[in-house]
RNA sequence: UACCCCGUGGUGUAAUGGUAGCACAAGUGGUUUUGGUCCAUUUAGUCUAGGUUCGACUCCUGGCGGGGUAGCCA
């Protein structure tokens, strides 16, 4: 499964590779990718998934899927069942095929606060939440202890155990670590380590009405499962000497080591779950799985492979710096390897009829074409040939421009693994458009070469008008017209959307595609890659664009 | 304003005190039955000022710039 790993290591897997070098954790390594069931995962999560997994399948250890859900108040099934497919799609086997869950530990996590409290460090404190942050302080001024911060361990176990037993109304008390008021880190001024909310939860129902904090829960979660690394990314940096506080406090014989990286940006596009959730709530995108949301579920209907997110997971690296990744990068690790798998149809977009007029109407011949020029192995497939056709529009001019080399009055062009043909007539209605072309075909050109080696310098695609099947084309475009959609403060990011992100178009596919189920993906020659969607019907298949071929000629015309 | 983290071509990354390299993007040329692919090639970089050293992208100090942190969210 893990791709081959590049001599020069990242600054995890150094340590990693330090680590075993001295024996740290009796040659373990343990991962866990911890996500909170509380929204659907994108790309910026599939980057983390490969380091964990990844740093996991290198160095011959275990990397748990583990639930992060000690919130009941957001968490859902629906998003827990999301995670594990996406997961799994993207090719990753969580360790012993068993899922983790923070909430198995809550009687463990319990026992845990108990103890902090028979240590006298931690204490039931009465302050409502608005006291708490009045005494929390400021990031430049110190804290204020609590008045409760003196309490008993006998109170504080009783008050502690009555919290449990749900005597509390929610909000009225918390159970908070006895740090350092005056610590210049924040999150060392006693943080709450257990709320009451007297809320049932996905997994537990209504067995608690406690519920333990991130800080608390995750590092001891970690201890629990004998995590030798636990990597998250930059945010929780500033956590880090609380996650190593509580685990020393307790005296845990496993501490592991929490270790951050950057979060990955990418360009025109949204990463915040807040944002997707918005943009999906609103109704700006059709679901989570809009093929325009990086989501993976989106990324997946769009056509996108689990092979190019881990490639482009590979290739965008490891480090702690806050970067922006182009957007290009994936689309050119889908483009690689679509390339190499994807088998070859031709689908005119913008139909424009093609009469030859020295082919005997009423016959078809048969023609065949390469499947995948990549790779011979794939085939051929059969190609019916009439006397009408349709050509894309986009392939024709009638006075054409020095650079053009396709189809034109007077010029000769090859039909893509059909024959030469020239335009000898343009036919025109009532309001000067063009609605047809009278050309003729030269028939020992069959298969696209002349026996007399003459040369033609374009090649365009077509399908038979009475063979084609009708589809629809849903072409796709990026999501947002700027680079960073929101950083402009003066300015609603939802504002900054390119209304251009989705076109629907009829288009005319070659009858081989009959019969392919949604998720079969091909290149619609000389156009981009193309995936069948689930909204198709047997009468009318659905393709999305994944993404577009390079198009060189599109540069040229820019240009003029 | 306090604390923590981070600054290498346009972008993303390598070089772990010893030749600044790779990929994407952009440009040019070649091959081509996809204006795709492929091949060749060009442009372009160590934030800044000192210091240590035979030698600094790398170590130290200051400055500048960017990011994070004040949920009973994760």
């Amino acid at each position: 499964m893990p791709e081959e790993r590049k001599e020069s290591l990242d600054f995890v897997r150094s340590i990693v590779v330090d680590d075993l070098k001295n024996d740290k954790h009796g040659g373990a390594v343990v991962t866990r990718f911890p996500p909170e069931p509380n929204g659907y995962l994108h790309i910026g999560h599939a980057k983390a998934i490969c380091i964990d997994f990844g740093i996991a399948a290198e160095f011959n250890g275990n990397c748990h899927l583990r639930m992060d859900d000690t919130n009941p108040t957001k968490e859902d099934l629906e998003y827990e069942d999301s995670i594990k497919q996406d997961v799994s799609w993207l090719g990753w086997k969580w360790s012993d095929n068993k899922v983790y869950y923070a909430s198995d530990y809550y009687e463990q996590l319990y026992q845990y606060a108990v103890e902090l409290i028979k240590r006298g460090k931690a204490y039931v404190c009465d302050l409502s939440q608005d006291d708490l942050k009045e005494h929390r302080g400021s990031l430049t001024e110190a804290g204020l202890e609590s008045p409760y911060r003196s309490r008993s361990i006998e109170d504080n176990l009783d008050l502690f155990e009555r919290m449990r037993r749900g005597e509390f109304p929610d909000g009225s008390k918390t159970l908070r670590a006895k740090i350092d008021m005056n610590s210049p880190n924040i999150h060392m001024r006693d943080p709450a380590i257990y709320r009451i909310r007297h809320t049932s939860h996905h997994r537990t129902g209504d067995t608690w009405c406690i519920y333990p904090m991130y800080d608390f829960a995750h590092c001891l979660s970690d201890s629990i499962e004998g995590i030798t690394h636990s990597i998250c990314t930059l945010e929780f940096e500033i956590h880090r000497p609380l996650y190593d506080w509580f685990l020393d406090a307790l005296e845990c014989k496993c501490h592991p080591q929490q270790i951050e990286f950057a979060r990955l940006n990418l360009s025109y596009t949204v990463m915040s779950k807040r944002k997707l959730l918005e943009l999906v709530k609103s109704g700006l995108v059709n679901g989570w799985d809009d093929p325009r949301m990086p989501t993976i579920c989106g990324l997946r209907r769009r056509g996108y492979t689990p092979a190019a997110i881990r490639k482009f997971c590979d290739i965008i690296g490891v480090t702690k710096y806050n970067s922006l990744t182009d957007i290009a990068l994936l689309e050119h690790c889908v483009r690689e390897d679509l390339n190499k798998t994807a088998p070859r149809i031709m689908a005119v977009m913008n139909p424009l009829k093609v009469v030859i007029e020295n082919f005997p109407e009423g016959q078809v011949e048969e023609l065949e074409g390469v499947i995948n020029p990549e790779d011979p192995e794939m085939g051929s497939r059969k190609l019916p040939f009439t006397r009408e056709l349709y050509i894309d529009r986009n392939d024709f001019m009638e006075e054409p421009p020095k650079k053009f080399f396709r189809l034109a009055p007077g010029r000769e062009v090859r039909l893509r693994w059909g024959y030469f043909i020239l335009c000898k007539e343009v036919i025109k209605n009532a309001d000067g458009e063009i609605i047809e072309l009278r050309c003729t075909y030269d028939p020992e050109t069959r298969g696209g070469s002349a026996p007399d080696g003459r040369k033609v310098k374009g090649t365009i695609h077509w399908v038979s008008a009475s063979h084609s099947i009708k589809g629809e084309a849903r072409i796709y475009d990026r999501l947002f017209s700027v680079e960073i959609p929101g950083v402009d403060k003066d300015v609603d990011w939802k504002d900054q959307l390119n209304p251009d992100s989705l076109a629907i178009k009829p288009v005319y596919l070659e009858p081989s595609i009959d019969g392919v189920k949604p998720g079969y993906t091909c290149q619609f020659e000389r156009q981009g890659y193309y995936c069948l969607d689930p909204d198709s019907t047997p009468e009318k298949p659905v393709f999305n664009l994944t993404v577009s071929l390079k198009d060189t000629w599109a540069k040229i015309q820019q240009k003029e």
